[in-house]
DNA sequence: GCCGTTTTCGGCCCGACTGTTTTCAGTCG
């Protein structure tokens, strides 16, 4: 077992002690270790065989945990999650997704109704049932009926991240085979969709037909969909992913990755572009239409170069507008991962952090960085520990007295993640804000306002002279919440107006801004900043998923403010006067 | 349930908002 599928049981069970009203405490301590658990540079498993080893030398493991965790290797469960499970059905996990529902409802729902399904509470909330119950309305009826609506809209997908590393442990696996010449992820993964529906997985070389039958015995592997000659199919793990793996002969290779990888919309008009060209294009290769002789099959390149066009890269192919663009020679040179010079959001353990100054600083630095900035969150967000003026600007010295001390390698900026309030206005003093030399303006409340609030609040956000970035800012939760509703047009147009960068957050969970509001921001002239949030020095490495929504909004590395280099960058954030 | 100790017990991030109340429980972040 995979140390995320034992992160899930901890977790689900956590969700179900907090519905039995169980101690705070103690779930807290089942979410730490889960935590801990998943991030984890081990497999568990292999620690619990070792008897050298003990799972307690884990930072949030004890001995309660110690021994659920054996009990999860004997028989896949462990007592107080079967327990749990008899009180309460599996499917009352769900409804906690569903917003304005916590667990003490849906305990109530379940005691009162015997309702535990998201089809059940639609059904009591339409016939104005669930308003009987004591401090439950009219408005929470609305609110549980809107959530259920955005609910079932992204039930089924997963995020970019989690099928990025599902595709590469599967690769791992059967890499290690005989006669493996490619694996290749095609589909949404390789066009850096934010959510995916599934994996495709295409396998070249001799071993490639031997290779289905070691996908379908790889120990991850929950359930078999299908076996054929080319192709299997199954679902992985406890989260249920469908992986596809094709084995493909070399000579169609090229054919079947631009077939396999898409988008359905993009493929369909190559299509017609080929038949304009007396050409027909399938997974196997691009044809003449008169005499059925093969044109080119080997390559992408070589099926691009046969209908006329440069090669387009992956993240662009959702025809909006790259064949014309490839036809003209005309395709943007994309933003690279590596033209990133520096990391401008991230938070330590002064806030919600979990490493040190230092620590993000060391690790920036490995990754070749030339800069940082340190954006811990402002007093508005207390459950984090938020800074107030004082805070922030004993914060702003300690960053200028490192610089004099010689530094740490790597040029840190002293920052902040502010709070924009309900009325536009920074949750700190503007002589505070302008000790610091890279302030982010955030909304992290009152997200349900109505969007002309909305719109109002930022425009006055972007007043405040010192703040030179807008942070994630649609305030989108991937599967799980929309975007709020404002005028983004206005705030994009108004941002590059006063020079304000628009954060593309790479945090996997946000990806905000969506690729077709960054596309429309730059044809209204704004600039950004791709940054990752990072909480732990691992999260740095999310960069990759920022810089895959750059590419798939057409941006190149002149759009982005941190790929300039350190100088050129500073100048960029002087004080403006 | 974990942790750390002035070591086996007590502390463990908490403020704001919402919708429902008639003084506040539940949710959210």
């Amino acid at each position: 077992m995979e140390n995320r599928e034992i992160a899930l049981l901890l977790n689900e069970t956590a969700d179900l002690m907090e519905i039995a009203a169980e101690d705070g405490f103690r779930i807290r301590s089942y979410r730490n270790g889960a935590a801990a658990i998943e991030s984890y540079p081990e497999r568990i498993e292999d620690i619990l065989k070792d008897p050298d080893r003990k799972v307690t030398d884990i930072p949030g493991i004890g001995k309660g945990l110690a021994a659920v965790l054996h009990e999860i290797f004997t028989r896949g469960s462990f007592e107080r999650r079967d327990d749990l499970l008899s009180r309460y059905p599996p499917t009352a996990l769900e409804l906690l997704k569903i917003q304005g529902l916590g667990p003490k409802s849906i305990a109530l729902i379940w005691n009162h109704f015997r309702v535990s399904t998201i089809d059940g509470l639609e059904k009591l909330c339409q016939e104005q049932k669930l308003r009987t119950l004591p401090r439950m309305g009219a408005k929470l009826e609305e609110k549980v009926l809107r959530s259920i609506a955005q609910y079932r809209r992204s039930s089924g997908r997963f995020l970019l991240s989690f099928a990025t590393n599902v595709a590469a442990e599967l690769a791992d696996y059967l890499t290690k085979l005989a006669g493996i010449d490619s694996i290749t992820p095609a589909g949404s993964v390789r066009r850096g969709k934010e959510t995916v529906g599934d994996l495709d997985i295409l396998v070249t070389g001799p071993g490639a037909a031997a290779a289905l039958d070691a996908f379908v015995k790889y120990p991850r592997v929950h359930e078999v969909l299908a076996r054929g000659e080319n192709k299997a199919s199954a679902r992985l793990g406890l989260e249920g992913l469908q992986v596809d793996v094709r084995a493909l002969p070399r000579e169609n290779y090229g054919a079947a990755l631009q077939y396999f990888t898409g988008s359905k919309e993009h493929s369909i008009a190559l299509r017609a572009r080929a038949l304009k060209l007396g050409l027909t294009l399938n997974e196997y290769g691009i044809y003449r239409v008169d005499d059925n002789t093969l044109v080119a099959s080997e390559t992408e390149e070589s099926v691009y170069e046969a209908l006329g066009l440069d090669w387009i890269p992956p993240e662009l192919r959702e025809n909006q507008g790259e064949i014309d663009a490839a036809a003209n020679h005309t395709l943007p040179r994309l933003i690279r991962p590596e033209d990133i010079r520096g990391d401008l959001h991230m938070h330590t353990t002064e806030t919600d952090g979990r490493a040190s100054l230092e620590e993000m600083a060391a690790a920036c630095r490995d990754l070749g960085y030339e800069y940082l900035a340190i954006t811990d969150h402002s007093k508005a967000l207390a459950m984090a520990n938020g800074l107030d003026e004082k805070r922030a600007v004993d914060f702003a010295r300690q960053v200028r007295q490192i610089r004099k001390d010689g530094g740490l390698g790597i040029r840190v900026f002293s920052g902040l993640e502010c709070d924009i309030r309900r009325d536009g206005t920074m949750d700190l003093a503007g002589d505070a804000l302008a000790e610091l030399d890279f302030v982010i303006a955030s909304v992290h409340s009152h997200m349900n306002i109505e969007a002309p609030e909305m719109t109002d609040r930022l425009l006055r956000a972007l007043e405040c002279p010192h703040i030179r970035a807008i942070g994630h800012p649609t305030g989108r939760v991937l599967l799980h919440r929309d975007p709020f509703p404002f005028d983004f047009e206005k705030i994009a147009r108004e941002a590059a107006r006063r020079n304000v960068l628009l954060e593309i957050n790479a945090s996997p969970e946000r990806l905000d801004i969506s690729a077709p509001l960054i596309r429309q921001a730059k044809s209204l002239g704004a600039r950004f900043v791709i940054s990752t949030d990072a909480h732990h020095p691992r999260h740095l490495l999310n960069i990759r998923y920022g810089v895959s929504m750059a590419r798939r909004g057409w941006l190149t590395s002149a759009d982005v403010a941190n790929t300039l280099p350190l100088s050129k960058f500073e100048k960029l954030i002087q004080p403006k006067s």
